[in-house]
DNA sequence: TTGCTCCTCACGTCACGTGAGGTGGC
DNA sequence: TTGCTCCTCACGTCACGTGAGGTGGC
């Protein structure tokens, strides 16, 4: 019989952990003095915890080591277990490299600028939202004006409010000179119909976009583009449809809606506007997120 | 101004969470009204909140979080910290990998027996330790009763009791049919000369022991030493010193001395005895723990 | 007898999640 | 007015570590 001070030097465990591992009866001492409660352990249950340590040092948890030591499991639900654990595992390491990536990314935009950059990539995922839309082609994205105010006298005639801030669609898959595939959208929450140029429809789910915000005029907002591209490509997501700016403040269009109407409203200095621009991404190689 | 359900929704963080961060002062609501406590956002704080879950998304803490965004942390003050925590990943990526190689050596012992092995490996380090010891060459390891005897004259001479479990040393680097090298030690606390043949010696420090129990008699010994050469091999260590052997319960000395000094104690079952098989190990290319 | 060992609370860690119980806003 | 939103405690998580304050053993 020895005494938990020397169980703990014999085992290299600490005292804490014996006593810990007491109470969750993971291990329990082989006799206990019950008028000065002093622990006695036997020199056999270096065994049963060496067996404690090494599914602990495997990553299970105590209570999966309990079931593992104690219910006689059988070696196909021991399999099971060590297979489940193995493909955590995989995950973690899979997730620990990608922030090896993302910190590559983040030191060498250091270098060259030394500065942290403006714009910090986060990967969301959206629930399916319900859209007032209209699509439709303009020369160039500042020049979305028109279909906003058409989209929104829709609204207006139907006594809607938007449920949440309104976002613009890019269906193009590339920077084009004019003739830009796009739809701007409403979220709204009621149950209604479309019309002749208005279509309600609901934007499905996607589980990862990688987003940015961006703080200012539209003048500018290429660069978060620019950072969303490099972040993209560092960590080895390619791009699973079509891209998305969604207006989280919009100083112009209340303030002054005939510039906007004019369409030039993009093309001032307006630091008020914030925007966020989202890209769906996926694993290359994974399936994409939308049909 | 954004109320924080829908500043929540927006950014994809739970009110909670939003509400933990005010906490700590990594995002304070741009306003909060007195009466009520509602807490308002101003919509650039998304940008401040990316920031704050890009880093989390690097695995920084929320407390260097907050200096990351707060303090005008110069350039090299950053990439000091990116740098620190690269390291700190790739550290857990290793153990990552080496549980996964642990794992996977359970596995393909599980499918050869269809039961848990016996033997648990574990590692520990061991401090520097004070013995007396007596080294020789014996012609097979049950043999060295004679050399126990000579040490343990030697310790009642001086009226000194062992300071813990006694063990043994096994200098030879493969198993031989004959003549070992061994050394058999006690551990003491006192400070004491040594004499013609018992040495007092400080055995150093061991970092990293692949340690193993072995309950019964020595007759089967040798599968706890199967055992840890799997594992060692597996985990991509090798041994990096003399092996040993701690006599945690040692049934037959006390019991039946003379049959120990017969030299044939080993050979017969015994149940009762209780041995830890020691293996110092290095990894492949590290530089070994001991000179 | 003295120092050493052991004991049992109770609290802290980290980043939130989960209620309970109550009030404000449209 | 009613349901929805928001508020502040208080407690739980996981695997222990860190005292505080007190007693047993040689």
């Amino acid at each position: 019989m020895i005494r938990i001070g020397d169980f703990s030097r014999l085992s290299r465990v600490s005292v804490k952990t014996l006593r810990y591992y007491d109470e969750l009866g993971l291990i329990k001492p082989a006799h206990v003095d019950q008028f000065t409660g002093y622990r006695y352990y036997s020199e056999d249950q270096f065994i049963r915890l060496n067996r404690v340590l090494a599914l602990r040092d495997l990553g299970f948890s105590l209570e999966q080591i309990g079931q593992l030591v104690d219910t006689g499991l059988s070696g196909d639900e021991v399999r099971g277990m060590l297979l489940l654990r193995r493909s955590e595992i995989e995950g973690r390491v899979a997730a620990e490299a990608g922030r090896l990536a993302r910190i590559e990314a983040w030191l060498s935009q250091l270098a060259r600028e030394d500065v942290m950059s403006e714009y910090d990539v986060v990967i969301k995922r959206v629930e399916a939202m319900k859209v007032a839309s209209l699509r439709g082609v303009v020369p160039t994205p500042p020049e979305q004006g028109l279909l906003w105010c058409r989209l929104e006298d829709y609204l207006k005639e139907h006594g809607i409010r938007p449920s949440g801030p309104c976002l613009t669609l890019y269906y193009d898959e590339e920077q084009k000179e004019q003739d830009w595939d796009i739809e701007v959208c409403e979220p709204i929450a009621e149950d209604i119909s479309g019309s002749a140029d208005v279509k309600v429809q609901v934007l499905p789910a996607l589980e990862t976009l990688a987003c940015t915000v961006h703080h200012g005029s539209f003048v500018t907002i290429g660069e978060a583009y620019r950072a969303l591209e490099d972040w993209v490509r560092a960590n080895g997501y390619s791009i699973a449809g079509p891209l998305r700016e969604v207006y989280l403040r919009d100083a112009t269009p209340e303030a002054d809606p005939e510039r906007r109407e004019s369409g030039i409203y993009a093309s001032q200095t307006d630091p008020g506007t914030i925007t966020e621009v989202q890209f769906p991404v996926s694993k290359v190689g994974a399936r994409p997120d939308r049909a």
